[in-house]
DNA sequence: TACATTTATCGTATATTTGCGATATACAAT
DNA sequence: ATTGTATATCGCAAATATACGATAAATGTA
């Protein structure tokens, strides 16, 4: 019946998946990609670029906002996005904590 | 009409969404921990751990086989499984080189 | 004021993901 | 041979994600 299982994981689970859902969409990296490259871009300039429709840009946007790997600068009718880096290290961080403690530890498997 | 439109983006970004999509789901962000905690292990150890049904827990570890991030080995009827660790390297150095490259030389945004 | 520009949101269609029970498969033990 | 155990797969239902066109909202310009 797929309810929704999520809250029954811990919250370091839980944030390395929403991460990683926010940018398991290759057009959401693209979008990262040309807002970094841009040092922040409006909307139209990322349009231009991707093989989607306006409304669905704006679309993604507003997951990358909601996840926060974006910050948004509504001015006048033209909104300037950019890169959340603080987001970036936190998920670097925890993602590393998280798989390559336990790396070094063990290797001897399949 | 939802179209799949991933075939317009380049490889790049189709990699890193697919290394994301992976772990996009608390679940198997648990089951990698599970299998990297106890260098390698049996389905039924992780069936046991998390509260999910078998069959969707034999799901999610086919997900992260195809996705390369764990490898398994039948041995009779029971299936070790354990970190493709490759693949987290190579994510890992994609993930810097297509974010952090940009990063240094542009902060001054919004 | 009327019109053009830019972006967000709504409604809708389709695709994909998630989850489970039931069942199949493969082997081990009795 | 039969039974038990461990895992994978199938079929289905529900939930989410993806994409677009139409439209709204907000501002700038003629």
């Amino acid at each position: 019946m797929a309810q929704n299982k999520k809250e029954e994981f811990n919250q370091k689970e839980i944030n390395i998946s929403d991460f990683a859902k926010a940018i398991s969409h290759p057009a959401r990296v693209a979008i990262l990609k040309e807002i970094a490259k841009r040092n922040g871009c409006i909307c139209g300039e990322i349009v231009e670029v991707l093989p989607l429709a306006q409304s669905t840009v704006s679309q993604h946007l507003k997951e990358l906002l909601k996840a926060e790997l974006i910050k948004g600068e509504i001015d006048g009718t033209k909104s300037c996005y950019c890169i959340n880096w603080k987001t970036f290290e936190k998920f670097e961080k925890t993602f590393i904590e998280f798989f390559n403690k336990t790396k070094s530890q063990n290797q001897n498997c399949c």
